[in-house]
DNA sequence: GATTGTTTAGGTGATC
DNA sequence: GATCACCTAAACAATC
């Protein structure tokens, strides 16, 4: 089994991160053993000004986790913005008869690779609100072993501290409940930088998301991000560039501004589907880009890769350094093939050379469509490779138009219809508490239209994320890029 | 000049 | 031990 995490520390000692940040070598966060634990961070109204409004729905919503069902103590705003999200959340807990049986329900997780400590990170940093049940199960088990309680009771200022600071993560105390909760709020967020890039991504209805944006995002919901914002950004726009999944699309003339959009490559939907949401099983390949990079794997090539060291594939090249591999040569071609140049180097070559070498017209329409599809109903016609995942599709779309359904509900269909699907651990490809599909407010879309137009209409305005409501039609989206439209992203 | 994007390099931990 | 996924730093170029 995959093993995603240290064991969380005996109750005795709630906290035991390894420093999380700050250290000067790499495996600080998923890779690195780093423990981001509990934080308690439920009050999203004493956080100060720094807090957008995002992060304020995600912090009201983690406070309903640790009410325990305590649908009243989430904000309509943010049961507007999360839809069923919250309410799933809140009725997972509300099922159950308190805190005794919150803890309960989690242990009867498996402890996959949910650490208390691990699930407390996401269910309060996060606005992702489709960790569900197990988010709130975690704060409710915490909030019954006395380790929960309100972000809110803090003491203001002691929320933001530095990583340096006596009361940072760098030495969080064991002696004191009060220094843990210093300690939590700054811990590393469990998730990779791919993660948290996809997460904003797909958190966006447009898809699209420019580097700053991106970077908001993920300042909004992890206050971890706020310190060392040069370190981090640029890992940030490193795993943009480097990754396939993440497709750059240039702006058009009518959105002057600086720097291009990043949207995911509608093929990397299934990143982390079936493993822990924390690290993904498998590196998504860009197909299209992968045959080239075979193409360029002549003889040529090879030898002229063989003697320019420098110039081989990159993170995992220096593998090849250290160990002498000779396997992987062509993993990072791509970076050569996408043109040395700046700005005008696709990273998804074969995405946006559709939207880009084309012509500005065929880009402009991928935008426009972006902006005009909203709660339009899956058009596109899955045309995948493999017939077995075609059928599946096909499945999927067929469902999702008889019952109008999200595509991540869709999965747990396939999950029954196919059982062999199913996680050897039990999760199911969207169960999963770490999956991204239980991560994302995506999901819920058609329940938080519902929701809002019928409930808290009036708070829509208020929500930085109103407009996620539209759904905008991803299918349109990407069918103007060439590409049929990811599970699990398909607009409802 | 600041920001954005690409590329290279070196490192760690997890998994096979 | 090999391989993989990920993190961090840095240099550099392009763009706003």
């Amino acid at each position: 089994m995959q093993k995603l995490y240290a064991e969380p520390p005996p109750s005795s000692a709630p906290v035991s991160m390894s420093s999380a940040g700050g250290s000067a070598s790499g495996g600080v966060g998923v890779g690195g053993g780093a423990v981001p634990t509990s934080i308690n961070n439920a009050n999203p109204t004493s956080n100060g000004g720094s807090m957008s409004p995002l992060a304020r729905s995600a912090y009201t919503m983690n406070s309903m986790g640790l009410t325990v069902g305590g649908m009243s103590s989430v904000s309509p705003q943010a049961a507007a913005t999360f839809g069923s999200s919250v309410l799933d959340s809140a009725a997972a807990v509300a099922s159950m008869s308190g805190s005794m049986g919150a803890a309960a329900a989690m242990n009867s997780m498996g402890g996959n690779c949910m650490t208390p400590s691990s699930m407390s990170y996401a269910s309060m940093g996060s606005p992702l609100g489709n960790m569900g049940g197990c988010m709130a199960m975690s704060a409710a088990s915490m909030s019954a072993a006395g380790l929960g309680g309100s972000y809110g009771s803090m003491p203001p200022g002691t929320r933001d501290m530095e990583p340096g600071s006596p009361n940072s993560l760098g030495r969080r105390g064991v002696d004191k409940p009060t220094t843990y909760r210093r300690s939590y709020t700054h811990a590393k967020p469990p998730y990779s930088y791919i993660s948290l890039i996809t997460m904003a991504i797909q958190n966006n209805p447009t898809r699209m998301l420019t580097l700053s944006e991106i970077y908001q995002f993920i300042m909004d919901l992890f206050p971890f991000y706020r310190q060392n914002q040069q370190r981090w950004q640029n890992s940030i726009r490193h795993s943009l560039s480097f990754n396939d999944c993440f497709v750059k699309i240039p702006r058009t003339p009518d959105k002057p501004g600086k720097g291009s959009f990043w949207t995911l490559h509608p093929d990397s939907g299934n990143m982390f589907e079936n493993g822990c949401y924390l690290r993904r099983q498998k590196r998504f390949k860009d197909e299209k880009k992968e045959a080239i990079r075979q193409l360029h794997k002549s003889p040529s090539h090879s030898s002229l890769e063989a003697t320019s060291p420098g110039k081989k594939d990159h993170e995992d090249s220096h593998h090849m350094h250290h160990h002498h591999h000779t396997s992987r040569l062509e993993h990072h071609q791509h970076h050569k093939e996408a043109g040395g140049g700046g700005g005008v180097a696709l990273a998804g070559v074969n995405v946006l050379s559709a939207a880009h070498s084309k012509d500005a017209e065929a880009l402009a329409m991928l935008h426009a469509n972006a902006e005009l599809c909203l709660g339009q109903q899956p058009q596109h016609v899955p045309t995948h490779h493999h017939h077995q995942h075609h059928q599946l599709q096909q499945e999927e779309l067929s469902a999702m138009m008889a019952n109008r359904c999200h595509p991540s509900l869709i999965s747990d269909y396939h999950s029954s219809m196919h059982p062999l699907k199913q996680e050897p651990s039990g999760y199911t490809p969207s169960s999963h508490p770490f999956s991204i599909n239980r991560l994302l407010p995506t999901e819920s879309k058609a329940d938080i239209k519902m929701y809002d137009m019928s409930q808290y209409a009036g708070y829509n305005a208020l929500s930085p994320l109103t407009n996620s409501h539209a759904a905008l039609g991803q299918d349109s989206y990407y069918q103007s890029l060439g590409y049929h439209a990811p599970a699990g992203t398909t607009s409802l």
